[in-house]
DNA sequence: TCTATATAGGACAAATAACATCTTATTTAT
DNA sequence: ATAAATAAGATGTTATTTGTCCTATATAGA
């Protein structure tokens, strides 16, 4: 399971829309442009996270997406997964009717137990936290959204 | 990272060799049949492990590949990066020069701590642990390195 | 109602990575 | 010398990922 770039672009969407609260309408030019998405594969990716239930699009004019998970329930989780389906590392644990390569077998318990420690840990992970922790996070997203300072 | 083939081959080789103990001369041939991995791929697959100084290649008639290191130090994380590089999860761990997109550096230190966390599951187990685990494991292997029984 | 501004969604194109094989060369036991 | 192995480079194939183009549709506001 490599992050791949839609799941990335997913995790800066996400970030920007918590950042801007559950009640903005944020244009998804904006998003692409803040966060280095490109505009339209953002599209793609905005569809995923609304399959999901973690955004709301609104379309039209003043059009864009809404948050509709609040940031502290908002895991990296459910953004990935939304975007890059449910993880796994190997195709083992995928498709174990597949598998009847006995030979495998122990070491498949090995690859289950790093799969659920690994989605655990994206679990436990909210929005709000990363946003809380500003380390070097958000100068960015702050600078860029207050465009007169 | 998902498990590709190549590594899921190398992990099924040093199962094999593993088994066999270090002892033994194995050819390409055996291990590729009795594990079902493209005989022209284990070639190449063997060779990362032999840079990495895991197995040893014997070449010439009665030529094979030997297992270096005893099994009980043999990690899966060893076998695994030795054939699809260091483990990430993420290209911004892997480059965080291009990574100066402050806006994604919260989201990273998750993705090393998974990191982190996954690698040290693979380095947990070795092959000999998975071969004394006989759930289902190495039936195969038994009878099909004793094909008198 | 019309227009401008948004996004949706299917089709397609390009780049990258993964998987595998073919061929020729080299090594070594007998 | 010969047969039995593997090595190594080239190449082909397929799948995935990334991205864009184009047309359709929705909505705010004059």
């Amino acid at each position: 399971m490599r992050l791949t770039r839609a799941g990335e672009y997913a995790v800066r969407c996400a970030l920007f829309l918590s950042f801007h609260g559950q009640e903005a309408v944020c244009s998804r030019r904006d998003i692409a442009k803040t966060m280095d998405v490109p505009d339209q594969f953002l599209s793609k990716i905005a569809q995923h996270l609304a399959r999901e239930g973690i955004i709301e699009i609104v379309q039209g004019a003043k059009g864009g997406y809404r948050l509709l998970v609040p940031p502290e329930k908002l895991t990296m989780l459910a953004v990935v997964e939304a975007v890059i389906g449910e993880i796994f590392l190997n195709d083992c644990v995928i498709r174990p009717e597949q598998c009847d390569r006995s030979s495998s077998c122990a070491a498949h318990k090995v690859w289950e137990k790093a799969r659920d420690q690994l989605r655990d840990t994206l679990r436990e992970t909210t929005f709000k936290q990363m946003l809380d922790d500003d380390t070097c996070t958000t100068d960015l997203l702050k600078s860029t959204s207050n465009p007169s300072a």
